[in-house]
DNA sequence: GTGAAAGCGCTAACAC
DNA sequence: GTGTTAGCGCTTTCAC
């Protein structure tokens, strides 16, 4: 009758007296403890249905010392135009996917990761939620200063894309440079060798990565690098649109250019379109990341596809796992998304 | 002395303790409570600082019965290309700020509109984590099973852009119909009266607005409503670009193409520049949404931007009054960004 | 395997 | 204005 009674919460006091055991069962039923007789454990859980009780998370964590709570702490977009609004969404998608899978709710905490007191911050938020554990996205999870505040807490960190990983440290990464270097194997059997790479903003770690496989894959075909096919971007539309410029304005020109993000492919795309050349009939053009944006191009883009969800939410699982296990690594490996933007070279026609 | 060791956690019987009052009174000034004269906020304060303390929030989350925490409550984007990514993002940075100011945490979660159970989900969900307030943002917010939910709960709820709005309850919207013939004074005094509409899924009410506003826009200026130039669309980039094709192939065309969100303004876009034609030149075209990829489009896209980022804001502050004040509404205006889309009207140059 | 009792750190109700 | 006391609903010892 307890059920019917809506108003009235359903306590493990409840489901104890209607299971006939006491509430300390119960709690090793609901937090899936081991010691607990089959026949027993279905009898409690039978309460639970009938019940239908649900343990308060308040109550579980002031017992228990600790919230439960997932951080997931990113670089705030808002001072950008949000082209890393597919990123975020789908770090956000893998986190939750893993926190449902295990007992968390989803804490989200952007933040400037150009401020000073960053670390303090943190620190703050860290000890009001008393957060069970932290994902700390790319470019923070490169900043010494990010990390070390957040170790001084002893909250466990699990940290995205880490750049130089430090030993006993929790982490999960991508293949960068070896998936770069797929992509110059696959411009290579559309026939090119003449292939430019714009960089990307070399303060993030993973970024640079794309460069080295950039130069492993040519030094896989014996190509020879070539300085000024090899041009500085920020990360930024614009600043791709600026380097397809100098490409163009040399007197031999690449006939496939590669850049280290889809922001600055698309940016050099549509300079070359404007330019009146075609892609990729008169030259390709690559990025990474696969953001909505590089399905929307005219031609779509050929890119690579980070497994961004997959990695966070092999993160949080990494997470539930961190009190027990010593510290490890993983990593996820992205795949080749091969569009339009990528043709035959001229030369080999 | 206290303060230096660190582990130990820093109590509100401490900071009563190092200023000399009791417990109740810390927590009168940590929850900015009334009757605590100045001289003993102060010594308070100071004590707080001096301590370092901060309010454990498990604790204050199980005695006040409710979690400060706001769930900000979405159709989940993941069944998509991650158009949306942008609109959510903003959505989560107004919450967000509102929250930081309130003393609340912000919890996302995303859910399948499509789902059938998806209100017993939601009532699963604040009965165990007890949210203090749910923002329910559009297509679910139009959605009465969810509504009645969550209602059920006794939650306090604000809906984002709700298509029809039931008295005593709270809401913000924005002002779709308004600013859609706003769009349409902009094209007119470019010289266009050939104006073509294409409409979103009508499921969701604040589209279906931006129709009406399209026809009181044509009614403004005695323009005659041509039933062949109003195309349906399902809010894709896709069926934008069915619809232009179709547009095109009438004898009479139009001379400027809104659709009813970028999406579909950029696949109409794209057929219209794949057919040879010039935008705007030849043909104007306009959407709704800014996001971001109509700035990333060629030419970029005249547009209407959403206060999508205040309206969550605003509605997260009402949260926080909802238990002493009455239900209201609130409308945040949108504006017109008006960038390369559009132009002169053909005719009248 | 299971249970009894003692908190977790705070807020709420009421006394002063 | 301020303090006292009793919970909030669970987990954690530790005993059996």
């Amino acid at each position: 009758m307890r059920q019917s009674q809506p108003g009235q919460k359903v306590t493990i006091f409840d489901v104890a007296e209607r299971a006939q055991v006491s509430i300390k069962t119960v709690s090793r039923v609901v937090n899936r403890e081991p010691n607990v007789r089959d026949s027993t454990r279905e009898k409690v859980e039978k309460a639970i249905r009938s019940l239908r009780y649900q343990p308060d998370q308040s109550a579980r964590n002031l017992a228990s010392q600790h919230s439960h709570l997932i951080g997931l702490v990113y670089d705030d977009p808002e001072r950008y135009a949000l082209p890393s609004a597919g990123f975020i969404i789908r770090m956000q998608q893998g986190a939750l996917r893993a926190c449902r899978a295990g007992l968390h709710e989803l804490l989200i905490h952007p933040c400037d990761f150009s401020k000073r007191n960053i670390g303090s911050e943190l620190r703050s938020l860290i000890r009001a939620t008393r957060l069970s554990g932290i994902v700390l996205a790319p470019p923070l999870s490169n900043m010494p200063r990010v990390v070390r505040a957040i170790h001084s807490t002893n909250t466990p960190l699990v940290r995205l894309s880490p750049g130089r990983r430090l030993a006993q440290e929790w982490y999960v990464e991508t293949n960068d440079r070896e998936v770069s270097a797929q992509m110059i194997d696959h411009l290579v059997e559309l026939g090119h060798r003449d292939i430019a790479f714009i960089k990307g903003n070399e303060t993030h770690k993973a970024v640079g990565n794309r460069y080295l496989g950039y130069l492993d894959g040519l030094a896989r075909y014996d190509i020879k690098v070539k300085n000024s096919w090899i041009r500085q971007g920020d990360n930024a539309f614009n600043s791709g649109e600026q380097a397809a410029k100098e490409l163009l304005a040399l007197s031999k020109r690449p006939s496939a250019i590669f850049a280290a993000n889809d922001d600055m492919a698309a940016g050099a795309m549509r300079y070359v379109l404007r330019q009146g050349l075609r892609v990729p009939q008169d030259i390709s053009v690559a990025g990474f990341d696969d953001v909505t944006l590089s399905r929307q191009l005219d031609p779509r883009l050929t890119t690579i596809r980070q497994p961004v969800a997959r990695m966070t939410e092999h993160a949080v699982s990494l997470l539930a796992q961190s009190t027990t296990t010593e510290p490890q690594g993983h990593c996820v490996a992205a795949s080749l998304a091969i569009r339009e933007s990528t043709g035959p070279a001229l030369h080999s026609r």
